[in-house]
DNA sequence: TCATTTTACATCGTGCGCGATACATTTATT
DNA sequence: AATAAATGTATCGCGCACGATGTAAAATGA
């Protein structure tokens, strides 16, 4: 039996999680710059749209589950990047805040997006391939 | 200032990343069945397509570093699916091969693909925009 | 032939990513 | 008001993912 459905090419997920991991690989060159991680940077792109945010408004908003966030937060409260506060309205919810550090963040990460299309190897993965198999993902899902 | 290109959507790598999140949430359950995770399910695929292959040719394939790969391959040696042997042409080389047990798996996984489609939730993540940010991708990257 | 470089794999440390679980606060129910 | 259910966060354990480093075998080259 050929299960041609086992392929790797034809894997729904495979290409998104491929080309991820590779961006991934080139933002941390660029992020290594600030110290930080590219989760850390995900959360702290949330926090430079709007500040103060309680950890689930976080965590909704990347995907992530708060246990993902929860920990991660900590150690960018350890870099003095954000702090945490408990919600006066809500004692359960903790709400997280730039500091100064985290606001002077966002002007040096301001570059890495251009920074970043000269890095990228489009070699590496077939990008009209990936298209390809959106659009059948799109067709698949109505 | 507003940094436009600082916004969570303007990101060149997060729809990718979110979605294959989201996607191998939705494998995970259907291989919890089988076992294993998706990163070992993806090392099948690659065995299931060629069997016997070197650890580099592998991660080569799945664009995964070998220090990801050889602790992945300890498990799945553990779990009686594969098996190692050292290259008789080159003795640096670790041979993967597939036991009984690892090729049975194939036909227990040939339903995967055909489950996964019903399960995948779109609703979560906007495949149009997604599109949209490939082709730009596709566009920047010539 | 012998030293140098490259290649293939393994090991270590850190930070995710997530299912399972725990716990305190808030909301809903009776 | 007392009880039950839902919500928000934290903790734990395991398996990646990867940079850095180590080691042995093979290839290179003077």
């Amino acid at each position: 039996m050929t299960h041609e459905q086992l392929k790797l090419e034809n894997q729904l997920c495979f290409p998104f999680y491929a080309i991820s991991r590779l961006i991934i690989r080139k933002y941390q060159n660029l992020l290594n710059e600030l110290g930080i991680t590219y989760p850390q940077y995900l959360v702290l792109l949330v926090l430079w749209e709007t500040d103060y945010q309680p950890v689930n408004d976080i965590s909704k908003r990347l995907f992530l589950n708060t246990n993902t966030i929860t920990p991660l937060i900590k150690r960018l409260e350890k870099l003095k990047i954000v702090k945490k506060e408990k919600g006066q309205d809500d004692e359960r919810k903790m709400y997280v805040k730039l500091t100064d550090k985290g606001l002077q963040l966002k002007e040096q990460a301001a570059q890495i997006p251009y920074k970043l299309v000269e890095g990228v190897d489009a070699s590496k993965i077939d990008l009209i391939e990936l298209k390809i198999s959106l659009d059948n993902m799109i067709g698949i899902l109505k």
